[in-house]
DNA sequence: TCAAAAGTGTTTAGTCTACACCCATGA
DNA sequence: TCATGGGTGTAGACTAAACACTTTTGA
């Protein structure tokens, strides 16, 4: 889980790493109700961002993506998909990069490798958030769930990055059956339409929800869950794996 | 439209590129009741290609795909979107690249850039065929359309990015309604449902398909066209710029 | 026994399918 | 007038929405 390559702010040149090319990973969590997505801060400048990373000279695209999302959540097993790649000239914004250097008090080198033009091929992960454990790497400081309704500024067009990929999640949420990688292994169907309701934002109607997902056949209904409220107990589910 | 750039063969050093990243344009046409897709040969030894080109270091990714589509079909006009990454190490083969040098003569230098691994943004465009010029450019010696159905093996990966090309195509078809790109302005309803189904790769029902196509609110019917045909004329459609 | 949430039945409305029928046209 | 393909009407099947009812639980 280490890197064998030399860190980024100490390899001026990204030897090991494919020049002007990143990946960013936009990885969702659901938790209380509000979908949540996982951000760097360093705490010098304040500023945030989305985990990112680069791609190996002798790396397959994917497995970056995979690496950079294992690195910040700790998980091996992750739903991750492309979803789009950033790729316009003004996205290009060097003073991120350079006030962390500054801030470090490193002189901003201006052709160092970090300063110069990316192009960004945007990855979505969906995890459990209860079995996610945030962990910052060399650069931030610190690693974190965001409400996705209120999220930070970030830096360059990270804001558009996740907005996107939520737009990509929605359109493939009813077609690829993709929502359960964001919940735990058992969960209700409440909970199940919880989900989908914050992911749309739109209430669904529950007893048609319930047939509509009953009826794909791709749940396993198990014992009955004792929640210790005042009603029914609701069944348990989880999602058959075919 | 001319390369301000030197020539690729001549620029061992790939000056101006980004190194490494190559966009693929898999152009749709149809014809005949055929898709069609532009694809790009070699003369002197015979492979096949996806028009392809590189992103000016100052230039727009999506400009770089408008160019290459551009420079292949002689529009300016052009449908195009992005639609996968292909990013493995397998697929880097530079074997294609290395026999054009020889055919022409030339050492291949093994440091050439374009025998590096290159990982590769899809494009797909929808064009009227009847408007294309296809145009060869300074590798690939013809330039032209072959039937989707009955493909010669192309270089590398290039038949897996058609079949992923096709496949976005199909999931898009109905959700955005992106078909009509690939005929001319003006059409009749049988040459509509048979683009869907050409496209879908099945038959469709005659009164379901015009009805529904009608209810979508997007066709704006123009007077009769006289086929010539023994048999009621049909109207004529034109998609309705909303 | 009551309130609250879970699960299911039932009525209604809307949509899609299948088939039929009529229309316009050139041979 | 006949065959052919284009356009639309309509009955039945299927699906989805809306509402209601029953069930189960802890207070």
């Amino acid at each position: 889980m280490t890197d064998k390559l030399a860190p980024k702010e100490t390899n001026p040149k990204g030897e090991g790493f494919i020049p002007h090319l990143a990946v960013d990973a936009v990885i969702f969590g659901f938790h209380d109700n509000q979908l949540k997505v996982l951000l760097m801060q360093y705490s010098k400048t304040g500023r945030y961002a989305l985990p990112g990373g680069f791609i190996q000279q002798t790396e397959n695209l994917d497995d970056a993506a995979k690496r950079v999302a294992s690195e910040r959540t700790g998980l091996t097993d992750i739903f991750l998909e492309q979803f789009y790649v950033f790729g316009d000239i003004a996205r290009h914004d060097p003073a991120p990069f350079s006030a962390f250097m500054a801030a470090n008090g490193k002189e901003p080198d201006a052709s160092h490798w970090l300063l110069q033009r990316f192009i960004s091929i945007g990855y979505f992960a969906l995890v459990d958030f209860t079995k996610v454990s945030p962990t910052p790497d060399k650069i931030f400081d610190s690693c974190d769930w965001y409400d996705l309704a209120s999220l930070p500024q970030l830096i360059q067009d990270h804001n558009a990055i996740i907005h996107k990929a939520l737009e990509t999640l929605r359109a493939k949420l009813d077609d690829k059956l993709i929502g359960f990688n964001l919940l735990p292994q058992h969960f209700t169907m409440s909970e199940l339409q919880s989900l989908y309701e914050t992911i749309l934002d739109k209430k669904l109607i529950r007893p048609a929800f319930q047939r509509k997902m009953l009826s794909l056949g791709i749940l396993d209904r198990l014992a009955k869950k004792f929640s210790g409220g005042a009603h029914k107990a609701p069944y348990v589910y989880r999602f058959a794996s075919k």
